[in-house]
DNA sequence: GCGTTGGCTTGATCCATGTCAACCGCGATA
DNA sequence: TATCGCGGTTGACATGGATCAAGCCAACGC
């Protein structure tokens, strides 16, 4: 059921902690590099707030655009279908990172946005982001900053998918992961997977079978300990050597 | 050697010949959507042009980003490499298009771009077109979607490496060099590639044995014509047909 | 406690693509 | 005109990962 607002002067207090202002994400997210009246102008525009359970998309392919959203908790994918019927992952999001910049585009996502656990999101009306990003030159040079990087990722994640076979792929992917926890004061080295064997391959442009293959090696090898969806990375650096591993 | 730019009126004809606004990529391109005050605007900004000679780097990988470039007329391509040696094509752009809009993250280029003949490019800097679309709603809108349009044209590619075989990757490819051929008012149907074999196929994540042989069967089986790089497509539907099928 | 289900693991086999190698053809250069 | 070299083609063979299939494990409902 949707929270109502209250309207009370009391109550605020509740709005203002999840205001950006009071994120403990605004290093990660959006805000970053902002005055603290800058950010309170970004609080008016970041008001609506949504809740997604597991399993439920935030946004469908096809849907019209209006607005981005960051992830204030949770854990998400998005993902393409082709014509034909083949879909692939095209990434996992966490906490403090922006979903839909793939529908400015067209003014329509272009990809499913869906939750691996129930999270919540906040909604960034984009047209109102770009009126306010005209005022705040900090906020406009952080956004492009943010779509760049998206565009760095992807080629990252191109690279992966090009040149590194099965178990560079997976190695790569851990180290991320790992990497991602860490700036978000998680350990980095041990974790819970938010997503199937399955998803991970499509992410990867592997089957299933040859993760589970590639985790059960990077056991046997002692530089991970799997057990379902629970990972401790027990050996840096042999994980990093196994990235060059050349073919 | 490089054309001196005279100060006299007389010739300012030529400079406007070459201006934003008497462009015919403006269509294509970041002017996009414009109206001719602001195409002047626009005009200001965009002064520097630069020459690069086939098989010269326009920027690379590391070097400070201040500008993004407008490809006026030529053909480039975009690569990155991994510390290891390892390198993939990221990309081929070409007239209309913007190179280093990967630099805005990080202030540095993250790959290198290089011309596949030679071409000339207008230099963009970075901040002044921030500043100007601050002030001017529709270019500041049109850089957006750019960007955007980015992030779902390397979807795109992931899709391709992580989901099609061979075959599909090819056909795929060419029918994007038509298509964009196409809305640069070329022929559809015949066209010569500007890269090697080699190039296409890091960029589809195949060797380029693989390419050629494709090439060879698409040949055979009367899709298209190949000599060498030039191509003439004969079937579409064909080509089409073939990017579904399906594993 | 028992069966069901979804996700995961593991083994056996197959095949698309990589690898290695020979050769071709065209343009550049002497 | 002869030679060289790079890019391209083609063939023979090797192999990484896909495919197919069986079985395991943990969570969950009955």
């Amino acid at each position: 059921m949707p929270q109502t607002r209250p309207l009370n002067q009391e109550v605020s207090l509740s709005v203002i902690k999840t205001a950006c202002s009071n994120c403990n994400l605004r290093e990660l997210c959006l805000p970053l590099g902002l005055s603290l009246e800058e950010l309170e102008r970004l609080d008016d525009l970041v008001s609506t707030r949504r809740r997604v359970k597991r399993g439920d998309h935030l946004y469908r392919a096809g849907e019209g655009f209006d607005a981005i959203y960051a992830i204030r908790s949770g854990f998400f994918k998005t993902d393409v279908l082709l014509e034909d019927g083949r879909d692939q992952v095209t990434g996992f999001q966490m906490a403090g990172e922006l979903l839909g910049l793939d529908g400015i585009s067209t003014e329509h996502h272009t990809c499913n946005a869906i939750a691996l656990e129930d999270s919540e999101v906040c909604a960034i009306p984009f047209s109102r982001l770009e009126g306010l990003s005209r005022e705040i030159h900090t906020l406009q040079h952080h956004f492009h900053k943010v779509m760049s990087r998206e565009i760095v990722r992807d080629h990252g994640v191109m690279m992966l998918l090009g040149t590194m076979r099965a178990e560079e792929r997976l190695a790569a992917f851990l180290l991320n992961l790992s990497q991602r926890f860490t700036s978000r004061g998680f350990s980095h080295a041990e974790f819970y997977l938010r997503m199937t064997r399955e998803e991970i391959g499509s992410y990867l442009g592997l089957k299933l079978e040859t993760v589970s293959r590639a985790f059960s090696k990077f056991q046997e090898e002692g530089h991970i300990a799997v057990q379902q969806k629970h990972i401790r990375i027990l050996n840096v650096s042999g994980l990093k050597a196994l990235m060059n591993h050349q073919r």
